[in-house]
DNA sequence: CGGAATTTGAGTGATCTCGATTGAAATCCG
DNA sequence: CGGATTTCAATCGAGATCACTCAAATTCCG
């Protein structure tokens, strides 16, 4: 039993939507198909422009999707480590509420093929989950801030005012004692709301974030469930956490 | 003994509707019927626009984020025009509320560069336009209806309730004399919300468009203030269009 | 009831997709 | 430079899918 030729073309589009580039070997294992088979598709995508042929796979051709990938490359390692963790932590068929950022939207990454319902107020995350089919995605309307591409202000106030989820993740721009900080108050707003909504938050950062604040304060660290963050982390911090009552996941090679 | 054509193609629709696509055989063990059967059903939905055959199955047709294949390029001359002409045609520092769909996504892609606060529930023209500093998006959210990424649903409802603009664009699935229709009865739900926030209402179709129905009804032409559409456009329908007060615009070539 | 039109199901050969194989070309590495 | 390795394009057979035809079944209508 084959997957069907449409389909199969669509997955590799997909795929180096995400990733930019895809090896020939990476896409026959990842898409069961012969060497043979995806040669064609790739010649075929090549064809109508959708993609660019390169020795040994494809890369992606066209406007990116992302708007921010520049900010993306601190902490990249660790933050699809956490991505991971965290992905593997979520059961089947919950519901989770997604907030914007680069940490999150690695976690989205990792959610491909798991079945889920998805809140979030991201245009690049709902652009990674909007063509999964196991995925339901709820998009958090208002008013699109241009820089990180998520929405914010009262039409976000209003939507997230009438839902209710078991879990939020959330990244931050800050971790201190007092608790967490973003780098804008509009933003911040919109998160407050988040976390009322929800009934356990896991804040995923990686460890360069701790000792941090930034310009908006968010809330304090009684409010956050669990936090993932890499191994980086000092003992300071560990005990920080742990003594705010929060568990901890570290999330290690 | 066997079920009768008409509801056995309904529920082929229905069934594309729901997933997306159907494999034949798929077909075949739901409704009881033969291969042949199904083919000829295929052929027919297909013939009439409302699905999309494939091999080994069909799949769904209704304005599509991924210009996948090109057969669906068949009008994309024409919307490009008219994609144009609504473009030349918005003043200035205006406020639009622009519907999702191949043809609305045409006049996205000529707005890039002008001044414009531009609401909308479709994710590929937020992803548009959300790169384009001279425009403020506002991002309306509600659950995302996979293939088409447009935000339907009670929370698209709540959010357009509270939304007033001078100008809705929306495209359309079919029109005769008795007013729009369009694919789906989420999507017309929604669309009557925006016809309520909106003082003028444009609708952007291709001439193909017209004298064809599609499974939901929308709303009478008496609602609409202006129809832009291709040369392509017959007598009659200019006639119509005329009686029924309507401003008619031609994008020509 | 009876005949015509329509709808249906099975069969048939043509067409398409896919995976394996082959030899050529490009790349790598000592 | 030269050999080993990787990547590529072309080809072929197997199996799936398709369009087409024809006869049986059903429905329609006088």
């Amino acid at each position: 039993m084959s997957m069907l030729l449409d389909q199969r073309r669509e997955s590799i589009l997909q795929v180096i939507e995400q990733q930019g580039f895809v090896s020939l070997q990476e896409l026959v294992s990842k898409l069961g198909a012969s060497e043979s088979t995806v040669r064609r598709d790739l010649e075929y995508l090549d064809g109508i422009g959708q993609i660019r042929r390169t020795r040994g796979g494809a890369a992606y051709t066209g406007d990116s999707i992302t708007p921010f990938d520049e900010r993306r490359a601190s902490a990249m390692p660790e933050k699809q480590r956490i991505g991971r963790v965290v992905a593997e932590m979520i059961p089947q068929d919950a519901t989770i509420l997604l907030d914007g950022g680069t940490t999150t939207l690695e976690v989205a990454r990792c959610l491909t093929g798991k079945s889920l319902q998805v809140v979030t107020n991201s245009l690049p995350i709902a652009n990674l989950l909007a063509q999964q089919p196991s995925i339901e995605l709820i998009l958090i309307g208002g008013y699109l801030y241009p820089r990180t591409g998520v929405a914010l202000g009262p039409l976000a106030a209003a939507a997230l005012a009438e839902i209710h989820v078991p879990r939020l993740i959330m990244g931050t721009g800050g971790i201190t004692e007092k608790g967490l900080y973003n780098s804008n108050t509009l933003l911040v707003e919109c998160e407050r709301l988040m976390l009322e909504a929800a009934e356990e938050v896991w804040v995923v950062a990686d460890s360069s974030k701790f000792g941090r604040s930034a310009l908006a304060y968010l809330c304090e660290l009684s409010k956050v469930t669990r936090i993932i963050v890499d191994g980086g982390l000092s003992d300071h911090w560990r005990g920080v956490i742990r003594d705010a009552g929060i568990e901890l996941t570290l999330a290690d090679a």
